[in-house]
DNA sequence: GTGTCATTCTAACACGTATGAAAAACGTCT
DNA sequence: AGACGTTTTTCATACGTGTTAGAATGACAC
């Protein structure tokens, strides 16, 4: 199955003209004649000439596509920061490459050389929480390729970076929990090998820095896989419902997180808020008729992505190294409903 | 900001020899000497060469990349088929080129275009809502350029096609609502030319052809952005409410559909299952947390995303044109719960 | 008739790779 | 040594585009 487009070439035989003739023509330039140039024009919008743009990767040693590298498409945080992604890159003229993890740290390493190899301008990726060893990214950084993080970002690696206020954004949540007369407030959140864990972490420990109550070590969980698999929600959730005093409140810090934890408490027959209350980051847009509606706290993924890939582009076609990177900080929003 | 990679050049100029020397050593060519091809792999893999998958597709005119052009990533069901269509291809060394239309006939146009223009070797589309006019996909594919539509299929054009069978999963939902006793049932589906919006409107006719009562015209509604918007739901619902008798069920034929019709009845104080029932198409893993839980009809979004992937493939790497296509219809799964 | 300049076009090459054809290099046989 | 065959390497070209350097043409002035 072959599929032929018509080439500079052949409009140049069809005019007699040559080559070069033709590609200045098509790309104006003041040394051809406004009649070659009218003439070259018109054929080439009636045969429907589209330059190559494998031949222009070559030749100009850029591809005009960025990578992406997320948990997961179907989450809706990640397929709204992608939303946003695409806005921006395709309105630049860029293509957008991407690559799913799955949490999974060598899935991470193969997808990545996988892009790498496939000659993409820059790379926008959100990493995955598994991810313990930097190598794979700081060998490609050293090497001067265009990187920006977004949401779970990698402190060591100097370059541009966007997320949220995740601390306040915690904080506001466990807060609210305080507020609303809670006394034994858990926490599960993602592995504390990420950023963002720890960054939520701190903002629930810093709410209850406040209080009386001071967290125990055992209200605090921690999910390897960030919530992906049902399983280890289950495990956590057992462990904190073993505690005595026995928590009141669960405040859950990601998108699976949240809802998986959700599908724990009421397979184990547990009343939300009445039993015990919770309250997560989510950005799913069935949070209020859900049963009862949950109280989350939610980022602003499309504008994440949007700005993410804002500088990506920036970098990438930045004339001399850019030494000062930009570290975005945007705030959550928290949608106050009936499960806390 | 360049990033340079190492050529067939490099490692022939360091090594004395010439380009296609290297270039047969590397691939591994029964003319090369065995010690010059140690010779060559040896330093290959030292400086870590690869070779520039741009140059390459130029060359053999192919760029290993296919393009997907759905309504919305943000959508469980695309995202659980880009999932499986992502699983085929990266298996098989071929990237996944993703963009959006948002239900607009215009987006899909211009994206198809753009996708075209950018030289991928095939097309996996789930055509938008608002797609009546067909000349853009049967350009392409006259002139042989290798196309699989999968979900919203498109009977014009001759090509692979895998959907599910949406008859029989609207007759199901339907006859289960009949069964449970329910006399007036409505239907609110996509837009009319969509193949899966008539299909579904069918299997919902042929189920109430065996009861008494039949369905006035009324009762059925179309919506334009495939319930992509909340406003045009909440019209049909109004509608829906005003007719006397009142409809005791709802079938809703698509996943936005569904929940922003749950949204609508939520908003109007109309208890489901009490008031109005509510069975839908979904794919959404929140279904069983929703209040109440909904009863929705499943499509297998990613095992038609493999094989939509697999039949395209098949077509890219048919050496002799493919005049036999397939049609691949794979079941609907009917999960029964409290909203019904 | 010649020199200067501006205009308009072309030839040749580059990007990185692969390959058919030609040419070396080498060994063997007469 | 010459003819021949086999193995190994190089040359030339192609893919489609853009660009540097140069060539052809004509106009004008001297």
């Amino acid at each position: 199955m072959k599929f032929e487009a018509a080439t500079i070439k052949d409009i140049a035989i069809a005019l007699g003209l040559s080559t070069s003739t033709v590609s200045r023509a098509l790309r104006d330039s003041h040394e051809i004649s406004i009649a070659t140039k009218q003439l070259v024009l018109e054929y080439a919008t009636r045969i429907n000439y589209h330059p190559n743009p494998i031949a222009l990767s070559l030749k100009e040693k850029r591809s005009r596509s960025i990578g992406v590298i997320v948990a997961e498409i179907a989450n809706s945080f990640f397929s709204q920061a992608i939303n946003g992604i695409e806005s921006v890159a395709k309105d630049k003229g860029y293509n957008v490459m991407i690559s799913q993890t799955h949490e999974s740290f060598d899935k991470e390493v193969m997808t990545l050389q996988y892009l790498a190899s496939r000659s993409i301008d820059g790379l926008l990726i959100s990493v995955s929480s598994g991810t313990e060893n930097l190598d794979h990214l700081k060998a490609l950084h050293e090497r001067g390729f265009p990187i920006v993080f977004f949401d779970r970002i990698v402190e060591e690696i100097q370059t541009h970076k966007v997320m949220v206020d995740n601390f306040r954004g915690a904080y506001d949540a466990t807060l609210h929990l305080i507020n609303k007369g809670y006394k034994h407030i858990a926490v599960i959140a993602g592995p504390e090998n990420l950023s963002i864990s720890r960054e939520r972490i701190a903002g629930y420990r810093e709410a209850l820095a406040h209080t009386r109550v001071k967290p125990g070590k055992a209200l605090i969980k921690y999910s390897r896989y960030a919530g992906l698999q049902l399983q280890e929600v289950e495990q956590a959730v057992s462990q904190l419902l073993k505690l005595r005093p026995r928590p009141d409140a669960i405040f859950t810090a990601s998108d699976k997180l949240t809802t998986n934890c959700m599908r724990v408490l009421k397979s184990k027959g547990i009343r939300i808020p009445q039993d015990i209350a919770l309250v997560g980051f989510s950005n799913s847009d069935l949070i209020e008729l859900l049963h009862p509606p949950l109280t989350v706290v939610r980022q602003p993924a499309f504008e994440m992505g949007q700005i993410a890939t804002q500088l990506l582009l920036q970098l990438i076609e930045s004339k001399k190294p850019v030494k000062e990177f930009e570290r975005k900080i945007l705030n959550t929003n928290l949608i106050i409903q009936a499960s806390s």
